[in-house]
DNA sequence: ATTTATTCTATCGACTTAATAGGGTATCCT
DNA sequence: AGGATACCCTATTAAGTCGATAGAATAAAT
C-alpha cells in the first residue's frame, strides 16, 4: 500500500513540476489546490526539503519549489522515502537489504525468490519513472481524453 | 509490505507442495519445519481451506492437505487472500477497485497512472507464477548453489 | 517592528498486525 | 463405547503504524 504521506508527495511535486520554476508556491495554495489537508502537507514538504528534493524561501513571497530538474527527479526516491524499501520482504530489498532471522538459505527460499522478481518489476517501473516523464504522460493522457 | 501472514502460507504451501500428494501433514509438524508459531499457523491454515485451496481431515492420520494441483495454485491469489489487493492504491486495483473520493478524473491523474503500471508488473509476477513453478524455481537454484 | 511563511516537536485516536488462549467438534482406533 | 488425536472457531491483547492536528519558534521581507 502507497501511504497518503507519498501520494501527497507526487502530487505535490507535479504540481511543482506544472508551476513556474523560480517561482515559489506557499503550502496552503499546494494543499488547496491538491486537496491535502494543509498540516500534514506541511509536514511531507519539510521531509522532502530536508532530503535535497525541495527548496523552501520563508517570509512573503516565500514558499516551495524543486531544488532540481524534474528530469532527476525519480519516483523510486519519492517513495523509498515516506514509506521504506520498495521490496516486500526485507530480504529482497537491494537499497535496504536485510537477512530472514530465521532462513537458513535464501538462495533456495521461495518466498524470497517470488519476491525478488516482484521487487525488480516494481523498481524497474519506479526508478524508470519521473517526474518529468509522468508529467509526459498525463499530457498525452489528457489529449486523448479530450479528443473521443 | 508482504505481512507475516501471507509470507507463511507460502511456505507452508510450498512445503505441502512438496510433500507427497494425498497424505495429510499436521499443523504442528509443518510450524516446525518452517518455524512458524503453531498456533499462528492454525489460523492461516484454516483461511486457506476456507477459500478452497486447501483439505484437511480431522482426526488421528489427520492435517492438511492441497486441494489442487500445485499448478493451479497462483501466489497471487495467495497474497491476495491475506494481504488484499496488489495495487498500492485503490484505484489502480483491477480485483478491487475503488474510486478515490477526492479525484476528479482519474485518467489525468499522475498518481493513478505511475500506480497502475505498478500493479500492473506486480500482477505480471505474482499471477504468473503458481506453486509448481516456483518449486521449480526453488529446485534449480539448488543445483546453482550445489555446483559451486 | 510587523507581517508572512516555513520549521520543529509533541500529541492524538483509530486502525492493523502478530500472536496467544481456550474451549468446541469431528474422526479414528481399539 | 470411549479415549485420543487433530482440526475448528471466537475472542483477546500488546505493540506498532498511520493520518492528522496543535502550537510555539524561527527566519525573511517590507
Amino acid at each position: 500500500m502507497l501511504s497518503k504521506k507519498a501520494k501527497y508527495a507526487i502530487k505535490a511535486l507535479l504540481a511543482l513540476a506544472d508551476h513556474e520554476r523560480e517561482e515559489p508556491m506557499r503550502i496552503s495554495d499546494l494543499a488547496r489546490a491538491e486537496q491535502i489537508p494543509p498540516k500534514f502537507l506541511e509536514l511531507i514538504l519539510l521531509g522532502l526539503k530536508n532530503h535535497g528534493i525541495l527548496q523552501s524561501r520563508k517570509g512573503k513571497g516565500g514558499g516551495y519549489l524543486l531544488a532540481r530538474d524534474p528530469a532527476d527527479i525519480y519516483l523510486g526516491q519519492i517513495v523509498r522515502l515516506f514509506d521504506g524499501p520498495l521490496a516486500p520482504v526485507p530480504c529482497a530489498s537491494q537499497t535496504a537489504y536485510v537477512r530472514c532471522a530465521d532462513c537458513p538459505n535464501e538462495a533456495v527460499c521461495g518466498v524470497h525468490l517470488a519476491m525478488k522478481e516482484v521487487r525488480d518489476a516494481t523498481a524497474k517501473v519506479l526508478d524508470g519513472t519521473t517526474l518529468a516523464s509522468l508529467r509526459g504522460q498525463v499530457e498525452r493522457a489528457a489529449l486523448v481524453t479530450t479528443h473521443s
